[in-house]
DNA sequence: GCGTCCAGGTCTACC
DNA sequence: GGTAGACCTGGACGC
């Protein structure tokens, strides 16, 4: 049996040590997200970041997806069955046991984390006029931003990003995933969620530096799973109502989180430059790669901000999503994630 | 095969 | 308040 705030499950452990659990009991219901919305730029993005989990099934435009709502493993079969100037997403949620009294707040989040009530239209206006941007609002008209599962799975994130080449960052994410967290079984398919705070608090520092490798960012870890698994911490959710800097300083008290790392995680806010993107946004603003990649991104970051304001997290979104058709149309060699 | 370098940052001690 | 140096690890590279 496996226990998760008021969640009791029963669970079997696959071969690489996570929880296979069954979710057996679904409802269905249809969100109707603010026009343009093109479901399936919004839930694959093309540079490859992940709606909810880096294990989740993108198939002919049905997404399979698992992540925590409040406590609870949740499977869900997203598809789209409209077009993106007449949205609808079709969304059956997967659970362990009857949805009770939880299905309103499932409906919530997951259209908070879909995006479905942002305006783009205001961001379109501003990018339209901006010689990067037209082009990126054009190639990818109708992606929402999104917000992921959760802050821990997040921050998880970011610090196995930090002094680590991608592949290797990649590593380190997929044995935390496929060791500590559970694996949904649903609809016919298996998909596996981050870990939630209670699974590695518990866990010694010695366990996850050698089991996983992350070196120095295995006591960052668990330091943040013991801080977050209280619940005190605000949600993602509750982040998106704060004020951008606000929400930041909250994100830069959590250990291992700098200004980067809040950044990313900071929701519909933020410019975070680091060493891959201060190339890409250093060869658009300057004309050319900076010498010192570290150096610079101070500069770039301030360019960023200068040139795109208010607008500087959705523009950073925009390009990062575009890289390869705007090598092409702006004729520069850009770096790909 | 072996040694060296360094990577999608953050923290801390020191000045 | 500003900044240099340490930090895990493993892949890439040169020899």
């Amino acid at each position: 049996m496996l226990r998760q705030g008021a969640e009791v499950y029963k669970a079997t452990i696959t071969a690489t040590g996570a929880s296979l659990v069954r979710l057996e009991k679904n409802f269905s219901f249809v969100l109707s997200p603010k026009a343009p919305y093109n479901f399936e730029l919004t839930a694959k993005k093309p540079a490859g970041w992940d709606l909810f989990t880096p294990f989740e099934v993108f198939e002919e435009g049905t997404m399979w997806t698992a992540l925590h709502v409040d406590g609870m493993l949740v499977g869900l079969k997203l598809k789209s069955t409209e077009e993106t100037d007449s949205p609808r997403i079709s969304v059956t949620a997967f659970l362990a046991r009857e949805p009770d009294d939880k299905e309103e707040t499932i409906k919530g989040i997951l259209a908070e984390k879909l995006g479905v009530n942002d305006e783009l239209s205001q961001f379109y206006g501003f990018a339209r006029r901006d010689p990067i941007l037209k082009h990126a609002v054009d190639d990818l008209y109708g992606m929402h931003d999104t917000l992921g599962g959760s802050v821990f799975d997040l921050a998880i994130l970011t610090i196995c990003l930090q002094m680590a080449p991608l592949k290797r960052s990649e590593q380190m994410m997929e044995c935390l995933v496929s060791r500590y967290g559970r694996v949904a079984e649903f609809d016919g398919r298996r998909v596996a969620a981050w870990p939630v705070p209670s699974e590695i608090s518990v866990v010694s520092i010695k366990e996850l530096e050698s089991r996983c490798k992350l070196g120095y960012r295995a006591k960052y870890v668990i330091q943040l799973a013991k801080i977050l698994e209280g619940g005190a911490f605000p949600t993602l959710e509750d982040l998106a109502r704060l004020p951008a800097e606000e929400s930041k300083r909250r994100l830069m008290e959590l250990p291992g989180i700098g200004d980067y790392s809040a950044d990313i995680i900071n929701p519909r806010a933020g410019f975070p430059i680091d060493a891959w993107s201060v190339d890409v946004f250093g060869k658009l603003f300057f004309g050319r790669e900076p010498k010192n990649a570290r150096d610079a991104i101070e500069r770039v970051k301030k360019e960023g901000i200068r040139r795109w304001g208010r607008w500087s997290w959705m523009a950073f979104f925009y390009v990062a999503q575009d890289l390869e058709n705007l090598s092409k149309k702006l004729n520069v060699k850009l770096r790909l994630q």
